[in-house]
RNA sequence: GGAGGGAUGGCCGAGCGGACGAUGGCGGCGGUCUUGAAAACCGUAGUGGCUGUAAAGUCACCGUGGGUUCGAAUCCCACUCCCUCCGCCA
């Protein structure tokens, strides 16, 4: 959520920002309007109130039988007068926070302006894809391999529950565990994370607070008889976590990290990237996430996305990082970076991580804050997040850069220890 | 799932219709004393909104949402969460 003191100060700031998003401007004069209605209803219900106050106390003191009961008389009209004024100030108030609550946040002026993905800038590049055409062999996409290794069961996961669901089965359940524990390996004893277990499904009001609602309602899974939401990412949650509280200044930055599974509806991407692992209802991530002062948030975000780098070249994955552009930039964020492996069985990048700085965006829509001395007036902190790293995706990457002629699997060396084995192959059964 | 008890400021805890934004204690901050520290003593202190250049004024907040009343932390209703006991259970 934006601060309302920004928009009525710098409207047309926060049209600019809107149209570069490829978004409507006009949202902003529904809101100004909305806010300048809501300010003199305000001013009434106040004045009238301090009236009653008044009132009501002298009324207390007085002794005089009639004088009182004429004055309880005027206060009851007062009061009349006031529920109503007061009704329409709640009406309007809503309607604000409503409208408030579907406005992106500000890109960066450093964010690239751009009206979709073909605006990223690729801004480094890592590891050169491996020449399958100098070995004699072509490469093999990962949906033909998984299930030619028996690791990966498109089948009877669509029977289990419909299409974009599949299963994995003994060393390909492995891999994903192994990437699982050694990705938070790394970050809890490397990289000074603090790692979180934490509810897959929240109430309504932590989507709000993240940003997934109320715009990205349609993606999401939901629960109507406890109306629980199951977690899209596990930003969600963690975004939530210090949801009312005011941090102390020491505490920052807060380095979190959590894995879950993630799950998404997709509508949005009905028919697109249908075959395989990449686009499912449910998959597993391990979510960085952190709480820090706004001073720093920038470079805590170039220093994510490092770490975001640093497991892919440990993987040996080549991959390039993108600076996203305003059209491309999440909802919430305010610059993000992507970060892209390459897949030589399909022939193109896949987005494995994207790391967004917040800034105080989602702090406001969840209120968390902290003061910077004891005394000071408490601020919203900057919040970041992105994936360390998204897990089937990887495994496409390791699965398709790793292949050999006879179909078997390398396992990239820092996950040997967790995987156990050297090569995935089709067990003799 | 059944029965009972509870929710007050950073924490503990009083208040149960009118001078209560809330006694008191602890903790915090500032000071006195001290070579320094502790103790003792004195003082200070919540969050947010609106108007205002400011000084200041005003409103709201005692789990949440409604209601009663001239007036609600206090009375009524609903909900949420916590505790105790019973049942069930990974």
């Amino acid at each position: 959520m934006l601060d309302i003191q920004l928009i009525r100060d710098h409207p047309e700031t926060v049209r600019d920002a809107l149209r570069k998003r490829n978004d409507n401007p006009a949202i902003v004069d529904d809101v100004l309007g909305l806010d300048s209605q809501w300010r003199e209803l305000l001013q009434s219900v106040e004045s009238l109130r301090a009236e009653r106050n008044r009132v009501s106390k002298e009324i207390g003191r007085m002794q005089d039988k009639q004088a009182r009961q004429a004055k309880i008389d005027e206060m009851r009209d007062v009061g009349e007068r006031l529920s109503g004024l007061d009704g329409e100030r709640r009406e309007v108030e809503e309607a604000l926070r409503a409208k408030l609550l579907w406005i992106p946040n500000i890109p960066d002026p450093t964010t690239p302006v751009g009206p979709d993905e073909g605006s990223n800038v690729e801004i480094r590049r890592w590891g050169s894809p491996r020449d399958f055409a100098a070995e004699g062999i072509k490469p093999v996409p990962h949906w033909d391999l998984g299930p030619e290794l028996d690791i990966i069961d498109f089948e009877r996961g669509v029977n289990l529950s419909g299409s974009r669901f599949y299963i994995l089965k003994g060393l390909g359940a492995r891999l994903q565990r192994a990437l699982i524990f050694w990705f938070l390996d790394v970050h809890t004893r490397e990289n000074g994370f603090t790692e979180f277990y934490v509810p897959f499904v929240v109430k309504r009001d932590m989507l709000v607070g993240a940003g997934q609602l109320p715009k990205f309602e349609d993606n999401l899974y939901h629960d109507v008889e406890d109306d629980l939401w199951l977690l899209p990412t596990a930003e969600v949650a963690i975004t939530n976590l210090h949801r009312d509280e005011i941090l102390d200044h020491q505490q920052l930055p807060l380095h979190y990290v959590a894995y879950t599974p993630c799950f998404r509806r997709e509508k949005m991407s009905a028919g697109r990237d249908v075959r395989g692992i990449k686009r499912g209802h449910q998959f597993d991530k391990v979510e960085m996430y952190e709480f820090v002062d706004p001073a720093t948030s920038y470079d805590e975000l170039n220093a994510m996305v490092a770490v975001g780098e640093d497991l892919l070249r440990r993987l040996g994955l080549p991959y390039r990082v993108l600076e996203l552009c305003t059209g491309d930039v999440s909802f919430a964020a305010a610059k993000g970076f992507d970060l892209e492996v390459w897949a030589p069985g399909q022939d193109a990048w896949l987005e494995v991580s994207s790391c967004s700085n917040c800034t105080d965006f989602q702090a406001r829509r969840a209120n968390v804050r902290f003061r910077t001395t004891p005394d000071a007036r408490p601020e919203f902190v900057h919040t970041l997040n992105g994936s360390g790293l998204a897990l089937p995706r990887i495994m496409i990457a390791i699965l398709e850069n790793y292949q050999q002629a006879d179909g078997s699997v390398v396992v990239p060396e820092v996950l040997r220890p967790y995987v156990g084995v050297d090569v995935i192959r089709r067990a003799l059964r």
